[in-house]
Order: structure tokens, then C-alpha cells, then sequence
DNA sequence: CTGTTAGCGCTTTCAA
DNA sequence: TTGAAAGCGCTAACAG
């Protein structure tokens, strides 16, 4: 070893299988054998134009013989900025992702990070915690997905001062949110079974805290509510006699699962509204499987449209709403605030348009 | 204003509506508060267990009354850890979902994000560059697909020092690695056309580089060995007339874009063989639209075995891959290194198995 | 049980 | 064109 230096010592044995957790090489090993300060160092890499050209090559050239990486996180300390949103879900990674739903929204998302130069944080709870994961996240700012404007996280995001975006939420004005008309979605989609003379049919709703519909918020609320009108119209109620409520995962798994549940309901339902696509999928599925013939024994409609809901078979009957659009305008959004941009309107709400296709049919047609 | 404190000033004005970007409420700042030095502070959050029950309220009393949360970067200065992993992808956050493969991929990984309180970082270029977004990922380790071993993502992640595991690439002995049978599950794909008759056999595959297959490596080669031992036992070569490859992007949309050029092939294939089962839905639903009855005037075998891969129409026959497994395996491996812990075998090859369903047929019959 | 102190590795005025 | 020095906000020896 003839330098002092340990940086070089750690280029030297920088055999990829030898390579050992040794002195990290830092800006100042680059600056001492560059013979130049640490602020040349950083110009060198961040304003190359305000040092000669000769002092940046020979610094890079120390640099890329040390194998020297500015540490993102110092940077970060300084610059208060992570080049990363997050995506912040209460439940399991896995869970979201069992969703396609879920796909398409980050999808949508996507687009707007690649656009901006940033990555993409899935943020779920830590050790239970969704609270800590918040305070833990190395983010600019966030989406919010599955949560309540009151709840705790959205304090603790204020609290850091993050700029946020909440997507199906009932947020007040001065919180920037991204919606859908779920009260026309569902009526529309109700409205269709009762049209086509079904009066026995059970709804296939996301998991609430409560199970009660009376405490029903948000989403499900307004959806409810849609449901309610559709009823109404045909002189029913939620109460009816032939009408049912049942709750289950929002997965196929879910779908899968809430199939015997269904199918034990007295009287019998001759059609499902399913709240995603993913539930009425997987309800269709267990069907087939139990020689039940969708639409002629049962209809189904769903909730979404996914990309893959026209090739179930039979294609499915559903509320198309824009995934991927929703994702992008919410990232729009945030990313004005991160960026300090203004933005016109911070509450966005997107149509929903019924998609007749095979999975419904007149009732004994 | 009686407070000098500019902490106590912010926690004054934090109307959510009024709230401004300003002083940030900083350790100090609850120090001074309390009366007590950082030090306590520190601790009251991190090792409550070493202060005096009444300070520790004290401090947790005042942080909560200035709106107080610790900075995550400062904090990861110090710990050199961020609580997230990555996931390195070298297209757009949208286009890698736009394959559910990729979602339930990142599910498997997922799990091991909630039992090890990690968040999931997806890592896409940054404004181009792949490169760029490696240097600045405030992550612990990533997981790595789609690139091969000598790719300079792999020297930067080296250079940063941080662990990092490779899904389906062809690397050394001493890097992690996570695969799965290609040469078996392509060879048995292509077997089963071949038994059923077939001679006239198109080939649906990922775009390469190049395009020639004499270039392909890794996963690509894997595959078109097999593809070649299928042949030869059959007396055929990917050189014999009526063998076609060709290349589209690995998503439903590459499936339908490709489909068109797959029914202008001479002879027309009375087959195909997909490399993907995104890219095999993509075909089907387009045939259906052009009143073309997959199977009985075009058979179609897949590969990966997605959860709606058996639910379109007709189910799908293909390889199945246990995709979940496969995100969870590379995971494990990488949080074994992010934690410091011993991991017995870091290449990992997981088995394929070919699952006849109604998408293909025997000629002619 | 509590405080002093020295960093973590980088950016960025400000002065030379 | 370059460098000195003061932070960014927090953690963690170490000392008392």
C-alpha cells in the first residue's frame, strides 16, 4: 500500500468478489486526492460549468477511479428534496396489488413520475403502523388511497408539511382530491338489473369497519346512495324483501369467497351488483366452476372496467370508470404542489359511463 | 406574539387552511421548549426507556404541541437506512404494469415488505436515464429485472454498496439471483403444439435489442433453447418454413398490435406460442373480435400462468410460473443482506410446469 | 437519568 | 475559477 489514502486503498480491491462493506468513499477522500476542496467536488457534479474544464475532468476522473457515489441521502439532508411520492395504502402491498384496479391506478401515476423524474413509493403499514410508515417515508409528497380526510395519517402528513393528494375521499375544499360520480355509477348499474326485471339481487360491497350501511362513508356512502335511488325508482328499498348486502374483500379472491355466501341467500338472488370488477370476476368465476351459466342463471355487474374485464367470459357488464386517468390527474396535482406550480381547480371529479355487455340478462330471458 | 419561539408561532397559525411553509418545528426547537437538551428529545421518541417517565411526557407534550415530527432524513443520515427496498425497472412505471405478471410480482415482494417494515420503492429511468435514478434511490437494496448482470445499473448499485438481488438474469455465482426454468417451460410449450400437430407455428416474443435471435441472452436464450430442443424433436428448426418469430411488446396491447402481423405470415400459423400470457390475451381477444375461434383456427399457449389467465375465454393453456413465489424468494434474499444475515444459497431456480387448458388443439380436429 | 459534543456527507453562501 | 465554513436535523458515544 503506497497511499495514505483510504479511498484508494478501497478502489484497489474493488474486485467484485472480494468487495467488502469498507470505508465508504466520500466527497472529501474525492477532494483530498484531487487536491481540491469538497466544493469543487460537488460542482464538478452538480454545475460542472462553474469549474474549468480541466479541474471537472481531473475530478471525475479521481472520482471514477475510487469508485466514488454521492450519498443521495446527505444531498436529500440539504435539498430537502427526495425525487420520490409515495403511494400510501392501509393494507398490505399485496392485498392493493391483488387488485388490478390498483395496477392501473399506480399506472396512471407512473406516467406522471417518469414525466417528472421521480420514483414511486408503495407505502404500506409498518409493523402495523400505518402512522409510522407516514412519519418514516422519505417522499415529497404523496397519494392517498382507501382513507378518510380525519384520519390520522392525513394529520401527520400536515404535520411534516408534505404536499398530498387524496383519491375517493370526502376531503374538504382546501384538500386536493381526485373522484368519480359514484352515486351515478351506482344507480346506473342497478337501474340496469331492475330494468331487466330482476327484483331478488345482492349487492357484493367492499369490506366496511362497521358492516352496518347506515355508518356506510365516503365511496361506499355515495354509492349506497345511488343504490337507494335506483330502488327507489322501482319502489324498493335497501330493506326490500329480495334485497341483500354482503361485504367482502375487494380481490377475486374476494369474489371467490363470497360466492357460497351468495348463493345461500334466501330467496336466491338472480343478480349481483358486485362494487369492483375484480369481486364480480371472481363471483363469476366460482360460478362457472359450479356449472352456474352467467348471464342465464345469473347476471352480474360490476364496478370499473379493468383492461382484462372484456376478456372474462362472458365480457363483463360494468361501470367504466377512468383508472388510469384518475392516477394521473392525482399525480398531476400533487406534483404542482411539490413543484410549487399552481394549480386551477384541487377538486377533480371524473365520469362514469355503464357498459352493457354479456354478464346481465333479462330476468328468465 | 409572547412566545419568541418561532416553533411555538407555527403551532399558533397551523389552521389547515391558513398553513404556510414556515419555519419548520425542528429537535431544537422542542428542546428549547422543554427545557431539555436534543439529546432527550432524541430519546423521548427513540428509547423512551432511558428517560425519566415524566421528561419523556414533557417532550412528547411539547413536540405534540408544536406539531413537531421528526425529519426521516436527517435520521437516515445517521442510520444510513431508509425502511425501503427498490424495485429497478428499465421502462415506465406504466408499462411495467401494464403486465399483470409485474403486478403480482411486486405483490410477492410486498409480503416481505410488511413483515420486515419496509416500503417498496419502484424505480423507473429518470428522465431517461436508469442510471441517474440508481444514483438517487434512498433505498436499502433493490431487487433488479429486466437487465442483465454487466448492465451499469449493476456497477453503480455496486459502487453505492447496496445489496441487490437479480429476477431472471443470467448472473454469476457470487450475485443473488432468483429464476425459474426457461428452457423446460418453453421446450414443454412448444412440444405440446408439436404433438397436437402442429407445423405452421408462429412465435410471440418480448422485443430484443436486436431482434436476432443468434443475439438473445439471458431469459430470450433460455427460452429459444428450448424452443430449438422442441424443435429438433420434431425434425424441425427455427430456420424450417413455417416457423416465424416475432417480437412485440410484453403486454395485452403487444398481443393485439401483433396479431395482424401474425395473420400475414406465409404460411398462416395455425399456432403460436407466446412468451408471455399478457401478450397470448392480447391475441385471443383480437382473434374473437376478428371472428377468428381460438382453438379450433388458431391454438395459443402462453407462459406465466396469470391469476386471469385461466378466466378469459377460452382459459388459457400455458406455463405456469409461481410468479409470487418468485418476488417474495428475491426479496427474502435481499432483506437476508439489508439485515446482515446469512443466507444459505443466493441462486435461486424455481420450477415451471405446463398446464393444458382450452387454447390450444390438435389439428384439425 | 441527562447533557455535551462530535459527527453523518453533502450543498451553498460568501469571500478571495 | 476556487475554497472556507456554516449549516441541513438528527443520532450516539461518552461523560457526568
Amino acid at each position: 500500500m503506497l497511499s495514505k489514502s483510504p479511498g484508494q486503498e478501497s478502489a484497489v480491491t474493488a474486485d467484485p468478489a472480494t468487495e467488502q462493506a469498507q470505508h465508504r468513499v466520500t466527497i472529501n477522500d474525492i477532494a483530498r486526492q484531487a487536491g481540491v476542496s469538497k466544493t469543487a467536488v460537488s460542482f464538478a457534479f452538480n454545475m460542472p460549468g462553474r469549474l474549468s474544464s480541466e479541474t471537472t475532468e481531473r475530478i471525475l476522473d479521481v472520482a471514477r477511479r475510487l469508485g466514488y457515489a454521492p450519498n443521495p441521502i446527505a444531498r436529500s439532508l440539504n435539498t430537502s428534496r427526495t425525487n420520490a411520492i409515495g403511494i400510501i395504502v392501509p393494507q398490505d402491498i399485496a392485498d392493493a396489488f391483488s387488485n388490478p384496479f390498483f395496477s392501473q391506478l399506480v399506472g396512471g401515476i407512473g406516467q406522471v413520475c417518469s414525466d417528472e423524474g421521480m420514483s414511486l413509493m408503495v407505502i404500506p403499514p409498518m409493523r402495523g403502523s400505518l402512522l409510522d410508515a407516514t412519519y418514516a417515508a422519505l417522499i415529497d409528497g404523496c397519494i392517498v388511497t382507501g382513507l378518510e380526510p380525519r384520519d390520522e395519517v392525513v394529520r401527520v402528513l400536515r404535520q411534516r408539511n408534505l404536499p398530498f393528494v387524496m383519491i375517493d375521499a370526502d376531503a374538504p375544499e382546501y384538500v386536493a382530491c381526485v373522484n368519480i360520480n359514484d352515486f351515478e355509477g351506482a344507480r346506473q348499474s342497478l337501474q340496469h338489473l331492475l330494468r331487466l326485471g330482476h327484483r331478488d339481487i345482492a349487492i357484493a360491497s367492499f369490506e366496511s369497519f362497521s358492516g352496518k350501511v347506515e355508518t356506510y362513508t365516503g365511496t361506499l356512502k355515495h354509492r349506497f346512495d345511488g343504490y337507494r335511488a335506483a330502488l327507489k325508482e322501482a319502489g324498493l328499498s335497501l330493506q326490500s324483501r329480495g334485497i341483500h348486502n354482503l361485504e367482502c374483500k375487494c380481490s377475486i379472491a374476494g369474489g371467490i369467497e363470497v360466492y357460497n355466501r351468495l348463493m345461500q341467500l334466501v330467496p336466491r338472488p338472480t343478480a349481483v351488483v358486485a362494487l369492483s370488477d375484480a369481486i364480480a370476476i371472481g363471483i363469476i368465476e366460482t360460478a362457472h366452476q359450479h356449472g352456474l351459466n352467467v348471464p342465464a342463471q345469473l347476471s352480474v355487474v360490476g364496478f370499473d372496467d379493468l383492461e382484462v374485464s372484456k376478456m372474462v367470459r362472458p365480457p363483463l357488464t360494468t361501470v367504466r370508470q377512468p383508472i388510469k386517468d384518475k392516477g394521473r390527474r392525482a399525480a398531476e396535482l400533487l406534483l404542482d404542489s411539490v413543484r410549487g406550480r399552481f394549480s386551477l381547480s384541487r377538486h377533480i371529479v371524473l365520469p362514469v359511463e355503464l357498459v352493457v355487455r354479456k354478464s346481465t340478462q333479462r330476468l328468465g330471458g
